[in-house]
DNA sequence: TCCGAATATGAGTAATGCTCACATTGCAAA
DNA sequence: TTTGCAATGTGAGCATTACTCATATTCGGA
């Protein structure tokens, strides 16, 4: 057949989403057209509700054009996930690597969850993606591996702030904390409002008092 | 071999997800067998892989009666679903309703949780279900049902054992330790045995200190 | 200007959830 | 027993939709 996807240049390169890589101008501004269309219709809709089709024609892009890119529908959902998560991490690690004391730190923390939390209400596609709406292996693993990098950041700072822990149990606690707290948000924004902020409240609570035992 | 779901006597008994409910002995004895096959199949391939086409072959029966029974595919998984649940809601019943002290209380979650941990690690049907690799709103919302169910038992418990708290507070974070407790669960399996352990085990410590603050 | 590679196209295929018009069976009254 | 109606059973076929592929068009550089 055709030369198939980028011949691998390098080993370690994490594997794209992408089926193939759009190296010329007009390409490259068309993928951007699906993925923000993707993102249209998902804000709308929901993800439940996306079709490849409709994608496609709200693009101006012909649906062999979707494919040439996008191996398949869920290949868009991961590509968005990875997307927003990537955002995401960064305002985490802002967050915690400035924190100097253990004070400092759950302060932090405490405002970050805040943040999280704004961000799940304001935020249509995270809200619809993360709400485990969705029938996507990929997708959860995903996600999972999401709350294991945040949980990273989480124990580099908490190893910063109060050496000598053991590290392996530091880790495994992180990678809990923020894992449940993704759960939380998720439950969270699926209840009226005040019962959600209920919740956080608590989830806050509960996690800041685990940070603070270690 | 169970006798159905409880025949609905009394009026505010929910809605089945059954579309028509079975008189003749004949078509009881059919959506049992419809039900115990799409299970069989979710342990086999999982519920991605359920056809509705295959249950119907398995169950030695036309496409035409499942649908007689079962409006959508969902309301198979539903039905499971609800159906586990209630056998699970009386293991929490059970377990919590006999503590009279703090520490018993605290002792019997602890053994509540390795059971529930049991379960989810023997039961394929369980595990597939409620991991959250399901398109289902309506599932999700069985699922969150479920929690808050086992929250208030959790609630009353806590209440039982050490009266005069705000029952509020109590609620919102009873209904939060077990759905936080249940996304622990699926994250475990998702992970080898090991790390699955530990992170049961961090989970368990984080609930009994916040039960045991209040 | 011209060629090979990259890119674009959309009619067509396959898979599958679900419907519906009709057939069969069970039950009880006549 | 017969009869009639309601409960139950059937499966060919419809509708939707993810995805393919043979072909056409465009781009970039020589």
């Amino acid at each position: 057949m055709a030369s198939r996807p980028p011949e691998g240049h390098r080993a370690a390169e994490a594997q794209t989403p992408l089926r193939r890589r759009p190296s010329q101008r007009r390409s490259r501004e068309r993928v951007e057209r699906m993925l923000s269309c993707a993102a249209e219709i998902i804000a709308e809709k929901g993800s439940d509700a996306l079709r490849m089709s409709e994608v496609a024609q709200l693009a101006d892009v012909s649906i062999g054009s979707l494919y040439q890119y996008f191996p398949d529908k869920s290949a868009i959902l991961r590509t968005l996930a990875e997307h927003y998560n990537a955002e995401c991490r960064r305002c985490v690690e802002e967050a915690l690597d400035t924190a100097a004391t253990m004070d400092e730190l759950c302060a932090a923390f405490a405002e970050l969850v805040d943040d999280y939390y704004g961000m799940f209400l304001a935020e249509p596609v995270i809200r619809d993606i993360r709400s485990g709406t969705l029938a996507d292996k990929a997708l959860r693993d995903i996600e999972i591996a999401d709350s294991r990098a945040n949980g990273a950041l989480l124990a580099k700072a908490l190893q910063r702030v109060r050496p000598g822990s053991d590290l392996q149990a530091l880790h495994t606690a992180s990678f809990l904390i923020m894992h449940l707290g993704e759960a939380t948000m998720r439950l969270a924004i699926s209840l009226e409002r005040r019962k959600g902020d209920a919740l956080v409240a608590a989830y806050k609570r509960m996690a800041l008092a685990e940070l603070h035992r270690g």
